[in-house]
DNA sequence: ATGGATTCCGTAAGCGCTTCCAATGATGAA
DNA sequence: TTCATCATTGGAAGCGCTTACGGAATCCAT
């Protein structure tokens, strides 16, 4: 439990070349890899600085390349599996392609966008999720840096990547009309951000195309506590039209309303359907299994990357990798027939 | 969707010296806030920095003042809550304290070793989660920069913090003798981790205090996939000791088992309980709810953060802050009854 | 007025690294 | 043997910032 430890100074490229016996820029130069240095001295280098465990200070590189190899993801919480699947991603391709990350997440931050434009000067660009308040601190970034959109708006400056959300909507909306429902409610402020929008947009697109009147949203947050208040002003009977269906924004708020109903005496799917997004851990434990939409998560982190690398480097962007496929994950509670448990390999 | 934005150059401290008409040196200290420099002055300099859009650079500071402003989080994969957790709270402590994050992710990396000291040379410290593979790695900077293990081993030369677990194990297992149970079964890997070696030490405690003999532990890892195999050779009834109780490593072990248990007919916790680690979502939305031991992994992530930056300013370590304590959540899987819904404020 | 304190500010020296440029020595052709 | 050529190498500038250090301007007490 040593705790003023006696750091013992780094080594750096002076000491190496030193150590080696030739000039700094040998050094650099053998470090490199790239450019010509003949096969003596460059042994002479990496012995000396494996010798001397060296490596190189990130923040002089960088100074002296002006880059930084870094990237930023922020972020505006990280619950759920969402969240870390994304990070996952982001970083393994980051890293893949030389890039530490960064981290930001603008929950509670006092001054968001200094911290934004803080983060920025640390790394050659920036991956951000999160609309609104985020959106408009990354915004007075200018055009500085290259920017990510996950999973925003349309900006149309600049480059977003996202899951489909419209279509999925739409299916597993007309998928509930199918199962004979007719009353169904969108749980969620399309308001709140882009993603719940295109699913309310999808839900409302579903209904018309069958002439029926889509129900207005039911404007509530995404957490299980808002769930949990939607759950018991519905079984206080404050729901106008008596729904027999019900569309989440995202899975937390399914489950969390699932569990007041069916507490409630409520039979899922009988009484009423309850249909979510996201396929957390939890969907497929409860009874009955959660119907929900599976968004390829990972693999959008990984595309963020990516994107951003391309960005640096001025590939342009394919659109069509820009809206990544979604599946629907039919369980019982919209009606379907409880499916098998997964087999693992 | 411009792909080559013209990005414009940004300011420097010089732009801004000569846009204010003074020094860069002034420059410095009036955004410094520190030092002396008169109100006209300051004033001068603020405002030319807002003009211009000013923020130094991150890089050019850290070689100035030799050091980074920043912590390092290593951390071996990102699943379920507890890594989201653990991430929101450091990140936010760290942030309070001033510093950025970057983020590194062992789970498939190449060259694990190269890629900690890389990340080394931009931190002025690590927060390291996960031993075996990871711990070497870390070991291998030396005692170059602070290190801080999270539920790690009490190596002695550096500082660990962890949540409390083998009190709680013989808890939870005495908890499970005084349902009655006698033939009771660690799932897990006590070799692994840490955190599970003290969670067994833990379980065969509760039963040497009661002149039992603990059962072997069952060796298996972690994930969903490891739960249902260990369920399979169960219910194929491999198990010479016919089971009563199952104590799992952690929440997704226990939630597979218990899933596959009820597939084939089982009743829980009639004819078996299973409890369970770590109290993720889905373990108060299955039934019967899993009992399992809730830890404080945000605050251990902030503790993370603020030992970090104790360790930085030479401040010792109060030891008592080193193991925080855990909190036993008893609901249906053990035998108990089940606990009515939170309520949520 | 005059001296010594005080303030405030600019100059300049780095921080550790990359990279251009010129110098070196070795090589091959003449 | 001599000279052009080429592969290597070192010197040095510069990336943007902080921070001694010392000079100038201002102040007060005498």
């Amino acid at each position: 439990m040593s705790s003023a430890a006696p750091r013992p100074p780094a080594a750096t490229i002076y000491s190496v070349a030193e150590a080696a016996g030739v000039s700094i820029a040998s050094v650099s130069r053998a470090l490199q890899g790239s450019s010509e240095v003949s096969e003596r001295t460059r042994a002479k280098v990496l012995a000396a600085a494996a010798r001397l465990n060296y490596v190189p200070l990130a923040a002089a590189r960088s100074l002296a390349v002006r880059h930084h190899e870094a990237f930023a993801l922020v972020l505006p919480e990280l619950d759920g599996p969402y969240f870390a699947e994304l990070m996952m991603g982001f970083e393994a391709r980051a890293s893949e392609l030389g890039h530490s990350v960064v981290l930001l997440m603008t929950a509670g931050k006092p001054d968001l966008e200094r911290a934004v434009r803080q983060t920025a000067t640390r790394v050659d660009g920036l991956a951000v999720l999160g609309s609104g308040t985020t959106g408009r601190a990354v915004a007075a970034l200018g055009s500085a840096k290259p920017v990510l959109f996950i999973a925003g708006d349309d900006t149309g400056d600049v480059e977003g990547i996202r899951a489909e959300n419209l279509n999925s909507a739409l299916d597993l909306t007309s998928h509930l009309i199918e199962h004979g429902r007719r009353r169904l409610v969108f749980v969620g402020d399309p308001g709140s951000a882009p993603d719940v929008r295109d699913r309310y947009d999808g839900f409302t697109q579903a209904h018309r195309s069958l002439g029926r009147a889509p129900a207005p949203p039911v404007r509530v947050g995404l957490r299980e506590r808002d769930g949990v208040r939607f759950a018991e002003t519905l079984l206080a009977g404050d729901h106008a039209e008596h729904a027999d269906a019900i569309v989440c924004a995202n899975d937390e708020l399914a489950l969390a309303i699932m569990d007041r109903l069916i507490a409630a005496g409520r039979r899922i799917p009988a009484d009423i359907a309850v249909v979510g997004w996201d396929d957390v851990m939890a969907a497929r434990y409860v009874r009955p299994g959660l119907t929900t939409v599976r968004q390829p998560v990972r693999r959008l982190g990984e595309l963020a990357a990516a994107r951003l690398h391309g960005l640096l480097r001025g590939t342009p962007a394919e659109d069509s990798l820009h809206v990544l496929p979604t599946e629907l994950v039919l369980r019982g509670s919209c009606g379907c027939p409880e499916p098998p448990p997964p087999a693992w390999p």
